[in-house]
RNA sequence: UGGGGGAUCGUCUAGCGGUAGGACGCCAGCCUUUGGAGCUGGCUACCUAGGUUCGAUUCCUAGUCCCCCAGCCA
C-alpha cells in the first residue's frame, strides 16, 4: 500500500471533520465504483487514488471496489478483470471488499416493491418518446403521467409481471414518485427499473429487468456502509435523488455524496466512448496501445504506478473544470525514472565509425556506471572495438556555430571510452550521403586513464558494431491533436490522429547488455530518453517504447559558449 | 430561458479578514565524461462593479463568463 498523501483538499477536510465529530461512529468507508464497460485510464487513477487514499488515512478505513454493473448491454467480464488488474497495478488493495451491484439485484427488487407499497413508486407504461414529452423541458415543468395514479395493487402486479418477463423491452418502467414539476429534472419521477431482455455477464438471464444507476448506486452505498461517496461533478444535481433513495433504504447509517471535478489532460483522449471507438475501429492496436492514456497503455509505455500516484497527489482535487497539461504528467514520470532507470547506450539512427589506429581485431571491455545518481545500481562492462556506430545526428560535416559534437577535424569523447578525432569522411558518390567516418583515438584518454580529464566540448554515445544488438524502437507522441473537440461527425479518425504519434525505428542498435533485459524494465538511453522494454514484444527482436515525449537534449549543450 | 456547480500566475493548486504561497511551464546563468539530471536567480494571477471594514482573494449585493442536467447510460 502506497504511503498516504498529505496534500489537503476539500474532500479530505470534509472526511476529517466528520471523523473528528464522530460521525459514522468514526468509520471511514469509501468506494471506487466503475462500470465494467471499458478499461481504466489516467482519469480513473485520480478517483482511485482519492478514494483509496482517503480510506488508508484512517485506522480501519476501507475502500470498496464495487462494479456498478446494472446495464447488461455494455458490460463484459473482460473489463472486470482488467479493472482489477489495473487497481492492483496502481498499488491499491480492496482486501475482501469486492462487490457487484448485480449481487444486490434481489435486495434491490424487494426495496422497489417496498417503495411501491408505500406509494413512492409506480409502473409507467408510456413509451420512451411519450415520457420525454411528459418530462417537460429545462424551463417548463413536466406533467404527471396518466399511470401515476395507478393503485398500489396495480403497480405491484405490473412490477411482478415485469420481473416475470411478461413484457417486452420498453413497454413499462418503474418510476419514483417525486415531483414532475421539480426545477431539477432528475427529480421528475426518475426511472428506477427498465425492462431489458438481455443476458447479463454475471446474472445471465435470471433478470429481465435492471435497476438504474440512480436507484442502485445510493442503495449499494447504503447497504455497504459507505460513509463518503465520492463522485464526479456531473452527478451534483443527482444528489437530492441520491438522498431520496438513501433515506428510504432505511439503513442505520447514511452515506454522503461528495462531488469533485474529473481529470482532463491536454492532448489526451479521456472519454470512454472515444477510446472504445478507437479500439473497435482498429485505429489503435488495443486498449493497451501505448499511445492511449489507459493505465494499460501507460504501463506499456513505461509509466510506473508510483509516478502516476505522485501525479494524482499533485494535481489536487477541486470542483473547477480543469485541464492539466501533459507536461505535468511527464514531469513526474521523468522524476521517477531519473532515479530508477539504468543508463544504457543506444543508437537510433546509426552512423558507422572506424577507429583507424585501433587494432584490427582488437576489443576491450570498458566499465560503465549504471546510474550516476544511484551508486548501488552498480556498473556493467561494455565492449569497445575498432568499428562503432554513433548517432547520425552527432556528426555534422559542416557544423554551424554552436554545434560542439563531431565534425571533420574535431574531437569528441566517447562516453566511458576514449577521445576520438574525426580524420576522414566517406560519402556515397551518388547521393552524397555520409556513409562512414574515419577517426583516430587517443589511448591516453581512456575513461579513468591518465589523460581522462582532458576537456572536450561534447560527449557522445556509441555502440560497438560487432557486439551491438539490433532492436526496434517505438517513439510516441501524444495521440491526438491538442484541439480535440468532439468526435468528428464523419468518423474520420485519421484527421484526428497525429501522424507523428507513432514512429517505428528498426535497425536501431543497443548495447549488448540489453540482451537479457526483462519485459517491462525501464532504461534511459543516454541522451535519447527513457524507454521501456515492451512487455508484449515478441522474443526475436527487442522492442523499446519511448516513455515520454522528447525535448532536444542537445539544445542547451550545443548552445553553451566555447570555453577554451 | 429553469435548476445545479464553478471562476486565483500560461496550466494545476493553496489561502478561510492582515504583505497572494507551491508545483509544472517558461526565461537567464552556472555545472557536467549522459542529461531531459543538478544548482542559482527571474517571470506572470485574485472575473467585473459596488458595498461592509482600519484593512477584502476571503464577507454582502448586483452583474459577466464557463461547465453540467431534458437516457428506459453511468
Amino acid at each position: 500500500m502506497p504511503e498516504g498523501t498529505s496534500a489537503s483538499n476539500f474532500i479530505r477536510e470534509i472526511v476529517a471533520a466528520d471523523h473528528a465529530a464522530g460521525k459514522h461512529e468514526g468509520r471511514v468507508v469509501t468506494r471506487f465504483p466503475p462500470e465494467p464497460n471499458g478499461y481504466l485510464h489516467i482519469g480513473h487513477a485520480k478517483s482511485i487514488c482519492l478514494n483509496f487514499g482517503l480510506a488508508t488515512e484512517y485506522a480501519g478505513g476501507v475502500c470498496h471496489l464495487r462494479f456498478d454493473d446494472t446495464n447488461p448491454t455494455t458490460e463484459d467480464p473482460e473489463y472486470v478483470e482488467s479493472i482489477q488488474e489495473d487497481v492492483r497495478w496502481l498499488g491499491f488493495d480492496w482486501g475482501n471488499h469486492l462487490y457487484f451491484a448485480s449481487d444486490y439485484f434481489e435486495q434491490l427488487y424487494s426495496f422497489a416493491e417496498r417503495l411501491i407499497k408505500t406509494g413512492s413508486a409506480y409502473v409507467d407504461s408510456l413509451t420512451a418518446d411519450e415520457m420525454r414529452h411528459y418530462r417537460g423541458t429545462l424551463t417548463e415543468p413536466g406533467k404527471n403521467s396518466p399511470c401515476r395514479t395507478r393503485t398500489v395493487d396495480e403497480n405491484l402486479d405490473l412490477f411482478r409481471r415485469m420481473r416475470a418477463g411478461e413484457f417486452a423491452d420498453g413497454t413499462h418502467v418503474l418510476r419514483a414518485k417525486i415531483d414532475m414539476a421539480s426545477p431539477n429534472i432528475n427529480l421528475r419521477d426518475p426511472v428506477l427499473y427498465r425492462i431489458r431482455h438481455t443476458a447479463h455477464y454475471r446474472s445471465g438471464r435470471t433478470w429481465p429487468i435492471y435497476p438504474s444507476y440512480d436507484f442502485a448506486h445510493p442503495f449499494s452505498d447504503a447497504i455497504e456502509g459507505v460513509t463518503h461517496s465520492v463522485c464526479t461533478l456531473e452527478f451534483d444535481d443527482h444528489r437530492p435523488l441520491y438522498d431520496w433513495v438513501v433515506e428510504r433504504a432505511g439503513t442505520a447509517d447514511r452515506p454522503q455524496q461528495i462531488e469533485f471535478a474529473r481529470l482532463n489532460i491536454s492532448q489526451a483522449v479521456m472519454s470512454k466512448r472515444k477510446l472504445l471507438e478507437l479500439v473497435e475501429s482498429k485505429q489503435v492496436a488495443g486498449w493497451d496501445d501505448p499511445r492511449l492514456p489507459t493505465l494499460k497503455g501507460l504501463r506499456r509505455r513505461g509509466y510506473t504506478p508510483e509516478a502516476i500516484r505522485t501525479f494524482c497527489e499533485h494535481i489536487g482535487v477541486s470542483k473547477r473544470d480543469a485541464v492539466v497539461e501533459m507536461q505535468l504528467l511527464e514531469h513526474f514520470i521523468r522524476e521517477d525514472l531519473n532515479k530508477r532507470a539504468a543508463r544504457v547506450m543506444a543508437v537510433l539512427k546509426p552512423l558507422k565509425v572506424v577507429i583507424d589506429n585501433y587494432p584490427e581485431q582488437g576489443s576491450e571491455e570498458l566499465e560503465a556506471v549504471n546510474n550516476p545518481e544511484d551508486a548501488s545500481a552498480g556498473t556493467r562492462s561494455i565492449p569497445f572495438s575498432r568499428t562503432l556506430f554513433i548517432e547520425r545526428e552527432d556528426f555534422l560535416e559542416d557544423p554551424p556555430k554552436g554545434f560542439f559534437r563531431l565534425a571533420p577535424g574535431r574531437e569528441v569523447r566517447l562516453r566511458y571510452a576514449y577521445i576520438i578525432k574525426c580524420v576522414g569522411v566517406t560519402k556515397d558518390p551518388q547521393s552524397g550521403e555520409v556513409t562512414e567516418l574515419h577517426c583516430t583515438y587517443d589511448p591516453q584518454t581512456k575513461s579513468g586513464g591518465p589523460d581522462a580529464r582532458r576537456k572536450v566540448k561534447a560527449t557522445i554515445h556509441w555502440v560497438s558494431a560487432v557486439h551491438a544488438l539490433e532492436a526496434e524502437v517505438r517513439l510516441y507522441n501524444p495521440l491526438l491533436k491538442a484541439d480535440l473537440a468532439d468526435m468528428p461527425s464523419d468518423q474520420d479518425w485519421t484527421a484526428y490522429l497525429n501522424p507523428q504519434s507513432l514512429e517505428r525505428l528498426t535497425g536501431c542498435l543497443v548495447e549488448p547488455s540489453l540482451k537479457s533485459a526483462s519485459p517491462g524494465s525501464r532504461f534511459q538511453f543516454e541522451r535519447l530518453g527513457y524507454f521501456c522494454v515492451d512487455p508484449e514484444a515478441t522474443p526475436d527482436l527487442p522492442v523499446f517504447n519511448r516513455t515520454v515525449s522528447l525535448k532536444d537534449a542537445w539544445a542547451r549543450l550545443d548552445k553553451r559558449q566555447p570555453s577554451n
